[in-house]
DNA sequence: TAGCCTAGAGAACGGACGTTCTCAGCGCCA
DNA sequence: TGGCGCTGAGAACGTCCGTTCTCTAGGCTA
């Protein structure tokens, strides 16, 4: 038996990579308890990632990708453009309330390796413009302006922030609240133009 | 001369450390390092702090202080309790244009050690709720209610977190805005109840 | 002046971590 | 069958860090 083919592996080592990253922080967990997890040898762990730094890059695209597809899986429920926003928010509603929540790993992994590892903020910051272009095309597609799309990011950002330190999700609930706020009355001051 | 009070060299010891940790981030920086920095030897560190872990709690207690006083500063600005709750966003906005911004320290400090430190996540905990509380007795003057102050305190963490992200200051005046709206919009209701 | 207490400088210790190396075992092809 | 190359297991290496220990020098008291 030829071992288990590289892409197997490699996938079964960023996914547990992933769940130790997110439940324990990324520099608490060494290479040697990653191994051990993913029943993997060291050296076909640095076979298929050069360095943890590589790994670590690797775990933040995954979960670039698998935010992107939670964000167009909630927009996509179509309705109004002012129900694809707030659904957004009823997604945040959702994930905040799974068991291992613990915020975003952006922002966590920000305020850990931010300082030291410049590439990593650079990650972190690309992936947050990301998603506040996206919301800035929704904004549009609803008739507001950019400021509108801004504001709700920023509504995004500290409803995760909050359940994250607060250990509750009902920051989700409040966001939308006052993201549909901030939406009406925008859009019945542009209505009134 | 028996060298300096005890007192000046905590203070000293406190005032690199805070400036350290928040540059580079807590486990980047060694005891070493501290002592290099502020001039101090080990053993004098170990007897004014029993550990690093103590340091840090006492470094994010100053913080947690300093940020009240902030916090109290603005809103003594006086005005209407609108003018008093906005006065904070203002406050962010100077805060975030300063040349060493990176962020709100509560934050990326439960980001880098909340899931391994549970007392370090305590405190970020109880600092967030006591910024929670402060907000919602500012609200409550004004004559809104409490999802109110929910709303403007998810604002004001998803603005520091955007702007630590972004590295610019403008998430201080679309939080700004957004939070005028949402007074405006609760207040005019309760008007015209 | 003699002895003692304290402080500072830095070595030392124990452990952890990222990364590399060694070695024994096993499949594969000539 | 015999050797080659790859594999996994884990030891080893170099470094760093939190913490403690040692040693030396100097000032204060008697």
């Amino acid at each position: 038996m030829p071992a288990q083919a590289d892409e197997v592996i490699r996938e079964k080592v960023l996914t547990v990579a992933d769940r130790l990253y997110y439940r324990r922080g990324i520099q608490a967990v060494g290479m040697d308890a990653l191994r051990a997890e993913a029943g993997v040898s060291l050296k076909r762990l640095y076979q298929l990632f050069p360095s943890k730094e590589h790994l670590v890059e690797e775990v933040l695209h995954r979960r670039r990708q698998l935010w992107n597809g939670l964000v167009e899986a909630a927009v996509a429920t179509g309705g109004t453009p002012r129900d694809r926003l707030l659904a957004i928010y009823d997604m945040l509603a959702r994930w905040f309330d799974e068991d291992d929540f613990r915020g975003c790993v952006f922002i966590n992994t920000f305020g850990e390796l931010g300082a030291t590892t410049p590439r990593i903020a650079g990650l972190v910051r690309e992936h947050k413009a990301e998603f506040q272009a996206r919301v800035a095309q929704l904004v549009a597609e609803a008739g507001g302006p950019p400021s509108l799309a801004f504001q709700l990011a920023i509504l995004a950002e500290g409803a995760q922030t909050t359940a994250a330190i607060a250990g509750t999700s009902e920051a989700a609930g409040h966001a939308r609240d006052a993201a549909a706020t901030l939406i009406d009355s925008v859009l019945a001051a542009t209505a009134t133009d």
